[in-house]
DNA sequence: CTGAAAGCGCTTACAG
DNA sequence: CTGAAAGCGCTTACAG
């Protein structure tokens, strides 16, 4: 591979003549910048970007942190964060942690190693983030699909989600509602303050399981306690069940249909994500979709803006967004 | 953040005595490389990379060139690319094509541009691969989940997979096997051979229809002509299909379900792939399994290999792994 | 419009 | 064991 000297001098001018046609700069003569030109384009000449980045104290690479990206969801993100970053110029350094808190904080020692301009991150563990606060002063940071406080940061809104879902089913005329997720959640959260609002109760009974009581995500294996569960539902005449992913809605269906519980008629499921196993369920499943190319997008824009600023201290304010979540309904509702 | 030089200052020694401590040089007296240690830790400085892959024209980045990551099928891949990379202290680089060549193209120049040390490519299309070629003596490459002559690759065996697929049904006593999927997939010759070999029948009415009649990849939509789907099956007695992969599979059973044809008792359904999809629907469904993480780990070890290596002309014959592809067996068959 | 020179933050012979 | 110096491939004032 040529270099910037070596162009310049089969042309005959000097390096810096090279630098300027390379970069467009218009003060140069046509003449000589066709010259240039010409032995570029015949050894096939690329810059390269190591040196340049040096120079200019910028990488235009944007580091993305996540913790697995084999579940569906996850992708789309990923896919929409490099074509947004692509736009501006910026390519991404992948660093996934595997839901390691160890390898979290080696990832990012190795992005700032690098230099890279800026981090989207989706945190392993929402609970510990010290290691991600230590350097937001230092390089601009993006949370990506969660939301967390003291951090800019791109969400859907679950609570508006979780809301959404109960709104959805109250209308339906669903009265006992269950829920197979964590009481912790954002999107109980909503789901609940809703169901109290209209006059309706949930209480442990309404609560079937935990997610992790249905299906082991690490061994994709399933481990309900079916009998408890069944009865639970029978027990409580419960009528729609919320889910917190499609997974879990899609093995709580095969479940139900075994024990011929009919899906929608005597209960309805709600899945989230929208993934495209929805559509290839029997019946297909509603769920909430999160708008994945908008989180991509919005977390790219406001990490350049950050990155593109000019004194990162006037604009201590996080910019927080979270974007309007979409029940998406289908057959098993 | 400090550099090198002002580590040394600090610590009142030379810069190449900072950058031997760095880079774990014996010939450090032990009581200064300790000094040099504490500022090294006191201002957290982490070496610019970008400085050293400078010097040493070596950036230990990968490219990694895919059409897409929606398709469940790529982020298993992609993952174990990371994940074994890193052994190697290499990171990655994400460059997305979205099927378009043109930006397959755009993707590759900047890879050269950025000075990656290797290149590791899923081809957008396997027909026009010049642009690809044109670099490999320059650059190592290797073609990931492919088989692509004249290219060092790692792939499942497709022909393999498809004599699988046809000793697997025939074996179970299916004598006139449908196929939906393109005829000049290698997944067809190996299970067309098989059937011939078998002395069966495989002509025009055993190929029931291409896949984009049945589903469109691109607005994830179901276009099925059913019932001359359904006839071909009818008329022909058909009673396995092999599909190309575990969505057509999954449209299919959708399909023949809602016109009471039983799977897999009247017709049995072999997808490919075997992912996640697989295990949520009813019946669960029989697929050909690709070792995707020994895929990963392969491509890189290759590429690492070829990187690190001295003289690149000695080992000009091209290093192509065809894996051994599984058939996992569930209710669908 | 053009070129010589300094400098980005490192590594690595070389001399001592 | 240690430091001064050259150099990696660029960009960018600066002088002309």
């Amino acid at each position: 591979m040529k270099t910037m000297k070596e162009i310049a001098k089969l042309a005959g001018v000097s390096q810096s003549t090279v630098s300027r046609v390379i970069n467009n700069n218009p003060n140069v003569n046509p003449e000589i910048r066709k010259k240039v030109l010409k032995y570029i384009k015949k050894y096939n000449y690329q810059p390269n970007r190591i040196a340049r980045s040096l120079v200019n104290n910028k990488s235009y690479l944007i580091g993305v942190i996540l913790p697995q990206i084999s579940n569906p969801y996850f992708p789309q993100i990923l896919e929409s964060l490099e074509d947004e970053a692509n736009k501006y110029q910026y390519n991404i350094v992948l660093a996934i942690t595997y839901g390691n808190l160890q390898r979290e904080k080696e990832q990012l020692a190795m992005l700032i190693s690098r230099r890279v301009d800026g981090i989207i991150i989706n945190p392993t563990k929402l609970s510990q983030t010290e290691h991600i606060k230590a350097i937001k002063d230092t390089l601009p940071v993006v949370v990506c699909a969660q939301d967390l406080e003291g951090f800019d940061y791109v969400t859907v809104d679950h609570y508006l989600a979780g809301k959404l879902v109960a709104k959805y089913l109250i209308n339906k005329g669903h009265i006992n509602i269950g829920y197979i997720g964590h009481l912790e959640d954002k999107k109980f959260k909503g789901f609940y303050e809703e169901i109290i609002s209209n006059n309706l109760i949930f209480d442990e009974s309404n609560h079937l399981m935990k997610p992790e009581e249905i299906y082991n995500q690490q061994n994709n294996d399933t481990v309900t306690q079916q009998y408890e569960l069944l009865s639970k539902i029978k027990n409580n005449n419960i009528t729609a069940i919320y889910t917190i992913n499609d997974i879990i809605a899609t093995k709580l269906i095969n479940l139900l249909q075994m024990h011929k519980i009919r899906v929608p008629q005597d209960v309805a499921i709600v899945g989230f994500d929208n993934t495209l196993i929805c559509n290839l369920i029997n019946p297909a499943l509603t769920s909430v979709a999160q708008p994945t190319r908008e989180i991509g997008q919005k977390s790219i824009e406001i990490l350049i803006k950050k990155i593109e600023i000019e004194n990162p201290q006037t604009s201590n304010i996080p910019e927080q967004v979270s974007l309007l979540p979409k029940l998406v309904e289908r057959k098993s509702t």
